[in-house]
DNA sequence: CATTTTGTTCAAAAAAACTTGAACAAAAGG
DNA sequence: CCTTTTGTTCAAGTTTTTTTGAACAAAATG
């Protein structure tokens, strides 16, 4: 009676948002948010995050309502932080994505795109404040300069030295440890 | 002759910015920038760091040309991440501002006021997602959804371990190392 | 008090970032 | 080839964020 089409679980509920899943999404859109990427790519990677079956570009588009544009660019990019990777079904034109899910992963790649050529960028940076201050006329200013720049190099080294680490923690424990517990 | 007002260092740098200075200043907004902050405190932020002497908030403006507004929040805004503190001169009513300029101080200030407020927010939003859980009618979906909530509870755990552990990385060897070799 | 100096607030303007969709390519099928 | 399907690009439109500056508060000065 009421239950009709209700058991068309595993290749069905591709159509409609279960209610755990939009909030799923929307704590990846904000967090995208906070990372400085676009909202649309922390939804894209949200509703990836929730599925187990691997979902093409027009799945994508029709669940979470985005344009063509925003889900090309989006899983263009996420492809490329290596959160999310794509299979071609056989027999199948049509490109499917699955969330990379772990954190490691996912960190590694972010800071592989986002800090790594920030540091490399900061390297010609310094490089090019060390060249302004032969520039510098007033013996005062240029003394000061030297050790600005002296500050903002030990900071480089710093960060440098800080994200091989970070790698390492968050890899620890990627799975989850053994309940113990109730 | 050429050298006419020249020697007024120390105190009369204050107008004018050196090139150096504006390449620091422009390597700040720059970072800002990609840390999720408004340009105008990479600026402000970035003059600061240059000068020895402590400014006040209209020689903030003069210098980097911007309004009474953006002076007025940004070095609000720095104050409130550590990334700046505040003096009064003795006998004059003006506020004055230096950086802070350990990477330390500035690292796990900004940790305290981006990164933990996320993370509360965090514990929230699991909590949400494991009353709709409830909800869910699906049992294929809501195993999913148990699956799911599990993940994300992992990383929120890593992540509040990795934290304290970026504190103390970049703690270590805030001065400069002492330069061996030539 | 009235005045001056210093600093905050916030609505409106400007700038930046994101999204859209139509036009365009590329590849597969027939 | 011509058509269909799939996916990319990018100019224009939309939304969001940031900046501005004038009005306002607070505190010192005389």
């Amino acid at each position: 009676m009421t239950s009709f089409t209700v058991t068309a679980s595993s290749l069905e509920q591709t159509r409609v948002l279960d209610e755990w899943e939009s909030a799923v999404i929307d704590l990846f859109l904000h967090a995208a948010n906070s990372f400085g990427l676009p909202k649309s790519y922390g939804q894209i990677y949200g509703l990836l995050f929730c599925r187990d079956e691997p979902l093409a570009m027009d799945e994508v588009m029709e669940l979470l309502q985005i344009s063509k544009g925003s889900a090309s660019q989006g899983l263009r990019a996420l492809r490329q932080l290596g959160a999310v990777s794509s299979t071609y079904a056989q027999g199948d034109r049509k490109e499917r994505f699955v969330a990379e899910i772990r954190l490691r992963k996912l960190v590694s790649g972010f800071l592989r795109e986002q800090a790594d050529p920030h540091l490399e960028k900061g390297v010609a940076r310094l490089k090019q404040i060390e060249e302004l201050l032969g520039n510098t006329s007033s013996e005062n200013s240029q003394i000061r300069g030297v050790r600005r720049h002296e500050v903002l190099s030990g900071w480089h080294r710093q960060m440098g030295r800080l994200l091989p680490w970070v790698k390492m923690i968050v890899g620890k424990s990627d799975r989850l440890p053994p309940k113990n517990k109730k």
